[in-house]
DNA sequence: GATGCCACCTAATCCGCATTAGGTAGAGGA
DNA sequence: TCCTCTACCTAATGCGGATTAGGTGGCATC
């Protein structure tokens, strides 16, 4: 049986009077192709194009361990049709730096009629590619701890540690940039800047307040750090905040958004304006970001970019590269930081 | 050499003490085990389960010859950067109803910012999926008549007759709906409505003109069509047509939207608003699509998922399902169209 | 004219699994 | 004792391409 129409090697081969293996030879170019002469190879050039021959990627992987695809898989679906589409720019990241390094994007799709275990079926056919990409909050452990196990190159896209060095990863530099925008507002001329945290120790909430303790400490400041759950923000916490000298105040964006939603909804409530009454800045990316917030920007198409290559690297065998990258995070002066006034 | 450590079916074999072949007829289940002893099952089962055995996805596929894939092609880069995430919606469709008939989408990429990648060597490379759906405003004819003349099973999400019946395509009724809008508006109570559609001939122009005349047709109503470089739309002619007795006005979306913007400045200029002064319907789905805008909605996701169904049937061999498809988009009454004052 | 040497290409295999045509052993019948 | 069936399993092969170890013919050399 001849399953799909397609040409294969055989029939270029034939088409060109030569050995299926001197096909393979010429097609697979470069330094094999050395000793084979300019007319042969002509020859089966034409052939091969005149069938409009295209490797079978299963065939080529099997036999040769790589097929130039790079597997993609979210562990939600792709493309969220609820939440605002915030992986969309890791795709655009991800999509380009795949085209310029010459490979295809094999999505893999977590079907939602497998039920139970969806992942675990996805995660083997996930080998299908030379290397797979993923992304996603919620990671399943036992089934990434199997592929891990495995040979093949993997990537995640957000910082997971995890798996200690085993997961490879590109993140956003947090601490780093926490940082900046601490001070950022000492340039202004803050003194007394308060941090408004959620009580998730999530290690990205961790990081970010690294960041803000490192940036007062850089400033020579007294970090002071409040834990909220959202609810005990009130407005007379916030007017009390202010009345004892603070000046600035720091949220973080997470995937609720929880602390920040409800600093904006107390300060709204208390008649209290950034960046008038109190200056105020965000560490991430809020959801809904407001227009002039000031705090950073998370690089997510860069990212998508920095993964794609680290995993290109990883596939070429390459033992060297970090397997841990953080990408900086771009200041945003924004306008809700002002001098203290 | 064996690139992986995984067991493979030969080690359970051994183990068990029977061949390969028996180990792939007892793995296989179901009605090809029905021959094989109990016992013989058992056993294999159990070194199955004690090597940890995982078949692999790759040798599997070809062997049976096909690869559960589908190629998904974009003429433009599949996540645009710039323009308003238009396809996105496509996409949301596409991998539903890929994930619920089990396979995974092979996205290939045809322009980079770095190093173009022409049609015509993407085109050829598409074919390493089981069908591929295409997607885009500017299809190139040669390149595609190509593929079609290959025996891959292809189907394009949008209307494209340049290929006759020999390329499939899901399409939306832009007839009906137009028609419906129409009906819509005369229900309203308007009786001199005027159409007002870009100069450009793209089949879906013509499509909703033809469903513009269809509705006032149907409502016994004399068609009057107006074109426009967008340029020539002065609030002067606006409040002429008001005061020469036309109560509602239809324009089309397009990829520029250039007589539907022009018409919105033109009436802002004017004094005019919608629907106090005059009614206004948009046929398709505008960029930036106001809140509240008399029309219709095209059904992307729909449109999107209705392709991968079609898609897998062509590849299943069905050669009974329409080929082409029209989808119907809902009615949107919106707020701009109103009775007439 | 035998030998050596290249330059070019092909035969043979393998990757891991699926499938089909057979083969073997044991049971049952004559 | 010989033959025929079943019941079970295996040998052989294919899927499409990569890789390696040869093989062949032509030309130069001694």
């Amino acid at each position: 049986m001849r399953p799909s129409g397609r040409p294969r090697q055989a029939d270029i081969a034939r088409l060109a009077g030569v050995s299926q293996p001197t096909v393979s030879l010429i097609l697979g170019g470069g330094a094999a192709a050395m000793g084979i002469a300019e007319e042969t190879q002509r020859k089966v050039m034409a052939a091969a194009e005149q069938l409009g021959y295209v490797p079978d990627p299963i065939a080529t992987r099997l036999a040769a361990g790589q097929n130039n695809l790079l597997g993609l898989y979210t562990f939600t679906s792709t493309f969220p049709t609820e939440m605002s589409h915030a992986y969309y720019p890791f795709l655009v990241g991800i999509e380009e730096e795949s085209a310029a390094q010459g490979y295809d994007l094999l999505m893999f799709i977590a079907s939602s009629v497998t039920g139970e275990r969806p992942h675990a079926q996805v995660l083997n056919r996930v080998r299908l590619a030379d290397g797979c990409l993923f992304l996603g909050r919620h990671l399943p452990v036992p089934e990434m701890d199997r592929l891990l196990a495995t040979d093949l190159p993997v990537v995640y896209i957000g910082r997971h540690d995890e798996f200690g060095d085993r997961l490879p990863y590109v993140g956003a530099d947090y601490v780093s940039a926490g940082a900046a925008v601490v001070r950022h507002l000492a340039e202004l001329g803050h003194e007394r800047v308060l941090y408004v945290r959620e009580a998730d120790e999530a290690i990205t909430s961790v990081d970010r307040e690294a960041g803000f303790r490192r940036g007062m400490d850089e400033c020579g400041l007294a970090a002071e750090v409040v834990r909220t759950d959202g609810a005990d923000l009130t407005p007379e916490r916030l007017r009390a905040w202010r009345d004892q000298g603070v000046t600035a105040l720091v949220t973080e964006a997470t995937d609720t958004d929880a602390a920040h939603r409800a600093l904006l909804a107390a300060a709204e409530e208390a008649g209290l304006r950034f960046p008038d009454d109190l200056s105020l800045a965000t560490l991430g990316d809020p959801a809904d970001r407001p227009a002039g917030l000031t705090g950073f920007a998370v690089p997510r198409r860069e990212m998508g970019a920095a993964a794609v290559r680290l995993l290109t690297k990883l596939i070429a065998g390459d033992r060297t590269v970090p397997r841990h990258q953080l990408m900086t995070c771009e200041l945003e002066p924004g306008e809700t930081a002002a001098p203290p006034r």
